[in-house]
DNA sequence: TACAAATACTGACTCAGATCAATATTTCCC
DNA sequence: GGGAAATATTGATCTGAGTCAGTATTTGTA
């Protein structure tokens, strides 16, 4: 037994999700919008690239992994996202998905029909402003891996990542000390630009340091504060 | 004698600008906001990083560049903006600009203060789905800046910034075949994640091939798709 | 018009991380 | 629970681009 098509009202997602810093009646009318309990396996797909373009999603729980493909087949991982974060924004101006969504794990997703919410976010101003915020937290964040991927070298990729994940994790209330990575090492390096063998090479030596414990895609990392010191030593 | 302030109505950037798909008494509306002609010579700034976010910006004429500062020091140049193009997209979220903006010519920039421009994008839905679509285009190019630089050889990153300042000259009824480049070899390399020798070599290598006669900051491509073919080739 | 400073170029050398080639381990089904 | 496929690790070797060092050219300014 489990809760399926929990309202944004009563998720706990909420407050770093879509729809936190709304008022509660205005809260109502965003429930009312959003598909909500829709499950993807592991390996199957939420879109596609170069599908139409109709809505946002959600993550509500599980992880998410996005790629695109270049002409001739390569494959670049573009993101991953973990439960209370949007994907697909970068569709909204192409008119069609510009990557294809697969499902690292079980997870279940919000789905957020993009011409209603525009109509909404018209209705009510802070919900547009909160949307802008969004987008333009994903610039942020882009300029954060424009930094990692031309300045820094491959340890240095791979902490940060960690870090990251850490961080989101902790934000949801998890712990960021111990948590399992949903993607393998070969989408770990296709995302920061580094080889497989090179991923791999980093966790065995980071796992021979004081700084983390790897075992597979459990990741144990006894003091936050050292590893992002020793990250920034580094550099 | 040069024209300053001219209207959105009247400006040939419209099409690509902010105001483009507008109705002409909206498009008054937006006039009403916008604070026109402020000119910034070679080198000034337009805003600096952690300085509080109020507007976005439209370059009206010239080429401006933003870049960020690691706690280190460490300059990451983040973009190169030309006539049309928005920047400060980044700073909505964080409440404070992340970046700093300094014009790489003396140029004229568009001021939108963007409190103003919420309330406007509220009353104008087709305003608020232009921007949407702004900001999610900015998203879509940073993923091709991201296969760029994790996938892209020194060469073709080269390339490709050159084919991509061709194609936003040509999107203006410019010559995509002949400028000059606003940028230093610096700059471009700082951006690409390359080293300014690195940079340079390959101009000059560029130079010797039949695909770009480069003269300093001058360039010239014979033909455009030759050197989008040889760029696809590469990869 | 000249000269200092900034920018650009070139060559020699080095090295981080890619590639190639196995082997080991985990995961997933039947 | 067993065997195949997918994923991960390890080692040896190679190479694209970085670094260092010096020279040339352009640009801005007095």
């Amino acid at each position: 037994m489990f809760k399926r098509e929990v309202s944004c009202e009563k998720c706990s997602l909420r407050p770093i999700c879509l729809a936190s810093a709304i008022s509660p009646e205005q809260l109502d009318e965003i429930d009312r919008i959003v598909r909500r309990g829709r499950s993807i396996k592991r390996g199957e797909t939420l879109y596609h690239a170069s599908s139409p373009f109709e809505s946002v999603y959600a993550v509500r729980s599980g992880a998410i992994k996005t790629y695109s493909l270049a002409p001739d087949g390569e494959e670049l991982v573009t993101g991953f996202y973990l439960p209370g974060e949007i994907l697909g924004l970068e569709g909204i101006s192409q008119q069609e998905h510009t990557s294809t969504a697969v499902a690292l794990e079980t997870s279940t997703v919000c789905e957020i029909p993009f011409k209603r919410f525009g109509e909404l976010a018209v209705k009510i101003p802070s919900l547009q402003q909160h949307f802008f915020s969004i987008m333009s937290e994903e610039i942020y964040k882009d300029r954060t891996l424009h930094r990692l991927l031309s300045k820094r070298s491959a340890d240095e990729r791979v902490i940060a990542l960690l870090l990251s994940l850490s961080a989101r994790h902790r934000r949801r209330g998890l712990s960021g000390n111990e948590f399992r990575l949903p993607m393998s090492r070969y989408d770990i390096g296709n995302y920061l630009g580094l080889a497989v063998e090179t991923v791999s090479r980093i966790f065995t030596r980071l796992n021979k340091s004081e700084l983390l414990e790897v075992s597979g895609r459990e990741i144990k990392i006894p003091c936050l504060t050292t590893l992002r010191e020793s990250y920034m030593k580094e550099s």
